[in-house]
DNA sequence: AGGGCTAACTAACAATTGTTAGTTTTGAGA
DNA sequence: TCTCAAAACTAACAATTGTTAGTTAGCCCT
């Protein structure tokens, strides 16, 4: 508290006139962001694209709340588990986003469009790589923010060897 | 280092006969599994495999280690960061290894097995999952890891969209 | 049985932490 | 210019932290 005091210009015990406690900061954070992501989720579930078409929407998603929130991903990715009152309500906002990225999956390869390996570990792995978008994204100034979204597609969705 | 203590069955200043410093024990945990990574890279750089064999043995490096030391990972992961005295010797092992990797992909662009697109964006892709496989291995003890490597290997080298 | 090393113990330390109580300063609106 | 609420301040608290000093118990080897 004294460290974030110090960064706000003002004493420790002044912070206490804007916030709570300590953990309501990071409840701001966190579940601000936790419930962004659902709501993204939400709109890539209902609209009628195709399962490639909901992934590449999966792939913005992560990138664009990742640009514009890096610290805050890297908080969201490392001190979620730290949580009290509001972990059981993150944890469902996790598990339910995950379910709806795994049915899309599921759904994908149902139909054909997607290759008939474990959906649990094609999940895991797209997922891995979108959450630790945070310690990618802010180290790369220059990073044009277009080519990354038609990069990672192209990798995610199409691996990286030459057919 | 009082919890600690107390799962090793002891008082806390009693370990002190066995450690220097709470450091010493962080460092001691990551530079073993940073140099056990950096013995798996040298063997694999030095082999004359393809580049896609060389790929799944990375593959294949992470998961081993990471199924024998699931905790260890963690922390590598997460508390790196906190190295002290040892940080730039940290720095120099993880630095050497993505370069290697990189090298890995630079040259299996060039000799056309893999895709050309920018190969900073497939190392950060592949590794990011790769890394973050200490998250999802504990959880899943009934996990096949001659299934997890077959699965792998072909969701992160030929992506998930049925060709 | 006794000597001596290993490794446990108790007690305490100085720093650091999040937070509260009480007080003073600031500044917009009357 | 005066009022008063918002927001800063100082001082202090109780817990918790890593670590050290000094002491005691366990146990192998002669």
């Amino acid at each position: 508290m004294r460290d974030i005091a110090l960064v706000m210009g003002m004493k420790a015990a002044s912070l206490y006139n804007h916030i709570k406690s300590k953990q309501e900061i990071l409840s701001e954070i966190i579940l601000s962001l936790a419930e962004e992501f659902t709501k993204g989720m939400d709109a890539i579930v209902s609209s009628d694209k195709t399962t490639v078409e909901k992934l590449q929407d999966i792939i913005s998603l992560h990138i664009t709340i990742t640009t514009n929130h890096p610290n805050g991903m890297a908080s969201l990715n490392t001190d979620w588990m730290h949580l009290e009152e509001q972990l059981d309500y993150y944890l469902k906002l996790r598990e339910d986003y995950e379910e709806n990225f795994r049915q899309i999956i599921i759904n994908g390869i149902f139909n054909k469009e997607i290759s008939d390996v474990n959906p649990e570990v094609m999940l895991f792995s797209i997922l891995s790589t979108l959450r630790s978008l945070y310690l990618w994204i802010p180290k790369k100034e220059d990073v044009n923010l277009e080519d990354l979204d038609t990069d990672l597609s192209r990798v995610l969705l199409e691996g990286v060897i030459v057919k």
